[in-house]
DNA sequence: TTGCGTTGAACAAACGATTGTTCTATGTTA
DNA sequence: TAACATAGAACAATCGTTTGTTCAACGCAA
C-alpha cells in the first residue's frame, strides 16, 4: 500500500498537517525552514503521492470528467474523445469513457453513475432533442457541455458546427453541378443535427427553385446500415435521385456501398455528399465529398467549457459554434480525386 | 447537493448506521420490519445513491478501472477499449481512457495519475519489451492485464494472439501465391509484435526455402505514415519486392498509399498483407488481406482477467492466446475482392 | 424481585486527506 | 521582570460511508 499522511508524520515526528502543508505548499502557515525541508526529503524518498480518494472526499472535487457517447469506434466519436483529452489532462484532469449506444436507458445509467463517482462534470454527445437525461443534469447542477447536438435549444454550454449551414452548403454543391433530383439520407427529427441539416438541405433545394419531393427524404439515422438501408429506398425509386446528401459520412458511406452493389457509379450515376469529414473520408475510393467539421476541436472546446464551468462553480450556456466547410472529392466531381478545398485550413470558431 | 446518510438519518429519526444497513441489506444485524420499511420507503423517495468516493475510501475499491492505450482514434484500440466496457460496465465498473501516443513518458505519467486516484486496475496495451512503467505496475501491485503487447514473457496476465503464427500464415499467403521477394514492414523489436511477427516472417520464408534478405525488412512502426515511409524504401529499390506484409493495417495502408502513388498496382506490381484486420480493412479498394484477430473479444477477455485479479486479490499471469486466421482480400488475389475466408468465424481462444 | 437472553438500534472508530483554531515556546519591548 | 508578540507546530473537525461493539429495553424464567 502507497504511504500515508500518517505513516510519513510518525517518520518527521511531526502532525500529518504539518506534512500536508509542505506537500501543498500552503501559504498560510509558516513552517520552519529545516522541517521544511526534512519533510521534503522525505516527500521525495517515499515518492509520496497523496490518495486522491480521500482527496476527493475532502474538497468535493474529484479532477475526473467523462465523455458519454453512442460508440467509440465511430471514428468521429474517436476524434472527439481525443479532443477532450488533450484540453482536459494538461490540466490534471483524467477521462472516464461511456458508450451508450444510442439506447436512452443506458445514457441514463451511465449519467447516475457517474454522478455518484462525483465526476466533476459530463461531456454529452449523444442528447436528443428535449432530452430528460440532459434535464436531469441540469436539475442535479452537474457541469455539462452537449456537443453536436444539443437539447432544449440555448439552456446548456454547447459545441458544435452551424448544421444548417452545412447542410446547406452541401445541397448547394450538388445543385451547381447541375443535380435536379437530389435525394437526403435524413437524421431523426428528434436529433437537433437531424432537423437543421435537413432544414439546410431543404432550404437549398428552395434556393435554387426546385421543386421539394418528400420522397426524396429517407431517414437514415447515423449508423452505416441505416444509410445503406435508406439509400436502397432512394436508388430503387423509378425516377431516382441522382445525387444524395447523407447527413454523416457513415451513412454516406453505407449508402456508397449499397449504390456499389446496384451496380451504379459513384459520382456519374449518384454523387454522394456525407457530413463530419471523418478520417475515413479521405481513404475511400473514390474520396467522399464532405462538409468539414474541426472534430477535434470539438473536443478540446468542450473541454474547456466544462472546466470553466467547473472553476467558476456556475452553470454557463456559452455556445461555440463553428463554421462547417465543404471538402470537395471523388464522389460528386468526376475523375480522379479533385483536389481538397484548401479554405477548409480557414475554419474558425465564433463564440 | 445530493442527499448524504446523516441527512436521511436525521429525517428517519434512526443512526447513519442504520440507513447504511438497510441501503446495503446487511444481514449481520437485524432491523425491526417497521424500521425497514419506513427507511426503505424514505430511501427510494430521495433517490438516495452513497457518495461514492466516500464509499471508495472506506472500501478500497473504486470500481473504476483504466484502459492505457497509444491512440484512441485507430480503430484497434476504440475496438479494443468497446471490448473492456462491454464486459466491465455490467458488473458495475466506470472505465477511465489514456492515450500516451506511444511516449513511455506520458505512458508513466498517467499510470501514476491513475494510481493516485486508486483504480482498481489497468489495462494496457501500450507495453514495450521489459517496460519499466509495467515493472512499475507489478511493483505497486496494481492489478493489470496487458493487451496486445507484452513485456518481460510471463510476468503478467496477458491477452493476444499467437503473433508467431500470424505472421506465419500471412507470409506463407504470399509464398504460395508465388511471390519470391517478399518484404516485412516490420514493427520494433523493443515491442513484442514486431518480434514475433517479424519471426514469423522469417519462419515461412525459410520453410519455403526462400534465401532471406535483410534488405527487404524495414522497420515502419505502426503508424500509417511510418507504413508510407518503409515501403517507399523497399519499393525503390532496384529489385523491389513484389509482395509486402506489414505488421499491422495501418502500416499497410500507408504502404498501399505509396505504392499507388508510385504508380504501383496492387495486387498486380505488389500485393500486401496486413494484421488485425480493422474495419477499414474491408472497406478499402481494394480489400486489404490480413489477419484477423478478435479485437473486440480482447478487450473482453482482458476486462474478465482483471476483475478476476481484483475479486480475488491476486495477481495472475493467465494468458489468453486467440488464433489467428488470415482473410483473404483483393490486395493479394487478383481482381475483385475474393470471397472471405470463412473459416474466421472458427476463431477460438486458448486459455 | 433479580438475573439473563434477545432484539433492535445507537455508538464510535476507521478510511486519508485538508484547514481553521489553539497551544507552547521563544524573543522582544517597556 | 512582567507583558506581550510571534513563530512554529499540534489539535481537532470534517468530508460520507461502513462495520464491529456496546447499550438499552423488554420478555421471561427462576
Amino acid at each position: 500500500m502507497p504511504v500515508t499522511l500518517k505513516e510519513l508524520a510518525v517518520r518527521a515526528r511531526v502532525h500529518p498537517s504539518t506534512i500536508s502543508r509542505v506537500a501543498n505548499n500552503d501559504p498560510s502557515l509558516r513552517i520552519a525552514p529545516t522541517t521544511r525541508q526534512r519533510i521534503e526529503t522525505l516527500l521525495r524518498e517515499t515518492e509520496y503521492r497523496p490518495n486522491g480518494v480521500a482527496r476527493g472526499l475532502k474538497l468535493r472535487q474529484t479532477f475526473a470528467l467523462a465523455v458519454v457517447i453512442p460508440d467509440i469506434t465511430n471514428p468521429f466519436f474517436a476524434a472527439l474523445f481525443r479532443g477532450v483529452e488533450d484540453g482536459a489532462s494538461p490540466r490534471g484532469y483524467n477521462v472516464l469513457l461511456c458508450n451508450t449506444d444510442g439506447s436512452p436507458e443506458r445514457q441514463r445509467s451511465h449519467l447516475h453513475s457517474l454522478h455518484a463517482r462525483r465526476v466533476d462534470g459530463v461531456i454529452l454527445a449523444s442528447s436528443v432533442l428535449r432530452d430528460p437525461s440532459v434535464r436531469w443534469l441540469r436539475h442535479q447542477h452537474i457541469p455539462h457541455v452537449l456537443v453536436n447536438r444539443f437539447s432544449d435549444d440555448g439552456q446548456d454550454a454547447f459545441v458544435g458546427s452551424d448544421d444548417v449551414l452545412g447542410g446547406l452548403v452541401a445541397t448547394r454543391h450538388l445543385v451547381e453541378l447541375g443535380h435536379r433530383r437530389i435525394g437526403h439520407l435524413a437524421g431523426k427529427l428528434t436529433v437537433s443535427t437531424g432537423v437543421l441539416r435537413r432544414r439546410g438541405y431543404l432550404g437549398a433545394i428552395a434556393d435554387s427553385g426546385l421543386q421539394a419531393d418528400a420522397a426524396l427524404i429517407a431517414e437514415s439515422g447515423y449508423t452505416e446500415e441505416g444509410g445503406a438501408r435508406a439509400a436502397e429506398q432512394l436508388l430503387s425509386m423509378p425516377d431516382r435521385p441522382t445525387a444524395i446528401f447523407a447527413v454523416t459520412d457513415m451513412t454516406a458511406v453505407g449508402a456508397c456501398t449499397v449504390a456499389r452493389r446496384m451496380g451504379l457509379r459513384i459520382p456519374e450515376d449518384v454523387a454522394v455528399v456525407g457530413y463530419n469529414d471523418i478520417p475515413l473520408a479521405s481513404r475511400l475510393v473514390p474520396g467522399l465529398t464532405t462538409v468539414h467539421v474541426p472534430i477535434h476541436e470539438f473536443g478540446a472546446a468542450a473541454a474547456r467549457l466544462l472546466m470553466e464551468q467547473i472553476e467558476t462553480g456556475e452553470a454557463s450556456r456559452r455556445r461555440v459554434i463553428f463554421n462547417p466547410q465543404l471538402v470537395v472529392r471523388g464522389s460528386t466531381v468526376g475523375g480522379a480525386d479533385a483536389p481538397v478545398n484548401r479554405r477548409l485550413a480557414a475554419v474558425f470558431a465564433t463564440e
